[in-house]
DNA sequence: GCGCAATTTGACAGCGCTGTCATTTCTGGC
DNA sequence: GCCAGAAATGACAGCGCTGTCAAATTGCGC
């Protein structure tokens, strides 16, 4: 049978009170109490009893990320980094896909929350942006922080993405882009608008002009990709390179190129946002913004526990890296039309 | 404040014990006195509070998902799974990425077990074939469920991939095949072996020669998908068709065709299995085998709970199905050789 | 209407820990 | 060596639920 407090107080020769100080990392505990104490664990292999403990403590020690976001590998690297900063901590973290267009999201969150005595959450785009949520949680006072929100208000994480969406235009300017289409991400997420405004910021960096034609709307889908990509590549004067707002579209661009008999990079420059492993596994490899989810996840739980613990955390800034690989190249030395030019060709 | 279950008792004119009989879908307990409880909770809005519950109940509620796969999608899909099985029976699931080959590994899940009180375990390949862990987790008597392991002994959720492999070579050669290629998967993972031995099948059933020069070992890795295709495209007398026993893999070949100048499926046929977003966002799309991995999931979970409960789970049959997408083709009418056809041609 | 077994309900203790507050021990200044 | 205040420790109750077992109620054959 595993031991229990009162027998590591025994063991040690002080009161079970004493023993839950130096386990919970309270002051007023002389030091060589603490070492007999800590002995005493070793010896009997004691583990507090997690139930027994949030019971008594009023509190769960449990955070739950909410999520409702399409990208498995950016979820699955973002909840490492939740999981690796929780554990740290003694925290317990759960999982909570959700679909933040029912009208019922909100209420499914206070269910969650009263049912499982959550002490706080972690959200995820675009669950960061829905304001009816943070408003309540606010009013509730449930302790909280959000992965890239467009209100940097809060405790948690983002990138400088425009500024990244910027210097991956100056890039392509670089290698003699002047058509640069952009492919926007869905509008529901904060980092749509920020990569469109970096979008722009690089092409006045560069003086190019703003040419609405060159812009079109996406969803952050494969799907979405392609059917831009067409779209753009179907103009009169089309693209020598596209900047789409995620990986996804990028990996449709391509693949709209290689329909339309495009050769990328020699036809057509593509590059995306994210960094995601397909990137890597497609041919050409992408050209793409590199994102530290994993690193992010671990900022925001840790500023998740600092404001349970303190009333308040931060907004902390993350680092972006350009990826510059196979999928952009100069530009060619005469636009091309449409797809009179291609591999069969 | 929220309601408690004595708060319960009081309003429906009964013991706090009756009330917690209903909750836990106890026997013996009259149909009227059940209406009138469950009209005392809904109108109090009464919650069970967990930790309170588990530490009467010495049961914690809880279950791990145990994993050391490097493929987010397929983890994520089997998590939401899972995940929606657990929700159903009122059970919390907790996520453990571990290192299978760390000599501390089963150290670590027992330390896991204790310390969080653990009702059962999920396991994932590889880890669902840690044989140290089966004997261990038997030996203590804790509860699990596997997915895909080697051994159908014990309760979980398998696919026959055996079949599956063979049904993917037998469709190769209906397209013409005669050289059909093989890249192994990691030799740890029993999926590897069973898709090796359909492989075989199919020959056999196409009654194609098997030869060790078509089959190269690869590790589930894009990288290395890469090396073994050019390993097999350098030959001689090159594969038309090159079947990998998983997507990453897959698109490390085409990739590495693409290298070499060859157009698939022209020149070189090419699927994978699992079927993993990438298959569809490559150029061109995967042939590939369909994996039901939420479902798996949902069933693992499923038998895990009934395990807990009535001491066993069943070993479940899931349905795969074959893929067929651009990457496959009919055989070139000349076999080609190597890097000398190819788009730049 | 009676007796017996089966069904339904309740009383009570206690799961293992921590919060509160009282008590003891220590510290430093005189 | 004494005292006030700070630091360290302990006694005790109770967090909200369920297991055990006893008590009350019901059903049924005669």
């Amino acid at each position: 049978m595993r031991a229990r407090i009162d027998d590591v107080a025994k063991v040690a020769g002080v009161s079970p009170k004493t023993v839950s100080r130096v386990l919970n990392n309270e002051r007023n505990v002389r030091e060589d109490t603490r070492q007999r104490i800590l002995e005493a664990v070793r010896s009997l292999d004691y583990r507090p009893h997690p139930s027994a403990r949030s019971l008594a403590a009023n509190r769960s020690f449990l955070v739950a990320l909410l999520y409702d976001n399409p990208s498995p590998s950016y979820m699955m690297e973002v909840q490492d980094g939740v999981l690796e900063a929780c554990d740290a901590q003694r925290y317990s973290m759960m999982l909570q896909p959700l679909d933040a267009t029912s009208p019922r999201f909100v209420e499914q969150v206070e269910k969650l929350i009263s049912e499982r005595r959550l002490d706080g959450l972690i959200l995820t785009p675009p669950i960061s942006d829905h304001v009816d949520l943070l408003a309540r949680l606010r009013e509730w006072g449930t302790p909280f922080a959000c992965v890239a929100p467009r209100d940097h208000s809060c405790a948690g994480v983002v990138l400088d993405e425009r500024r990244a969406a910027c210097e991956m235009v100056v890039h392509l300017a670089s290698l003699g882009h002047r058509r640069i289409g952009h492919i926007t991400g869905h509008p529901d997420h904060g980092a749509s608008g920020w990569r469109l405004d970096g979008y722009r910021d690089g092409l006045e960096r560069c003086s190019l002009r703003y040419d609405h034609r060159l812009v079109v709307q996406g969803h952050f889908s494969f799907d979405s990709g392609v059917v831009a990509a067409r779209t753009m590549l179907a103009l009169a004067s089309p693209p020598t390179a596209i900047f789409a707002a995620n990986d996804d579209m990028a990996a449709g661009v391509i693949w709209a190129a290689n329909e339309a008999g495009l050769l990328v990079p020699r036809d057509l420059s593509v590059c995306g946002f994210d960094d995601t492993p397909m990137s890597r596994q497609i041919w050409p490899s992408l050209t793409t913004i590199h994102q530290p989810c994993r690193d992010m996840g671990r900022i925001a739980a840790n500023q998740l526990l600092r404001a349970i613990r303190e009333g308040e955390g931060a907004m902390v800034y993350a680092k972006f890296a350009l990826c510059l690989r196979g999928s952009t190249g100069r530009a060619p030395d005469r636009p091309l039309r449409g797809a009179s030019a291609g591999r069969h060709g």
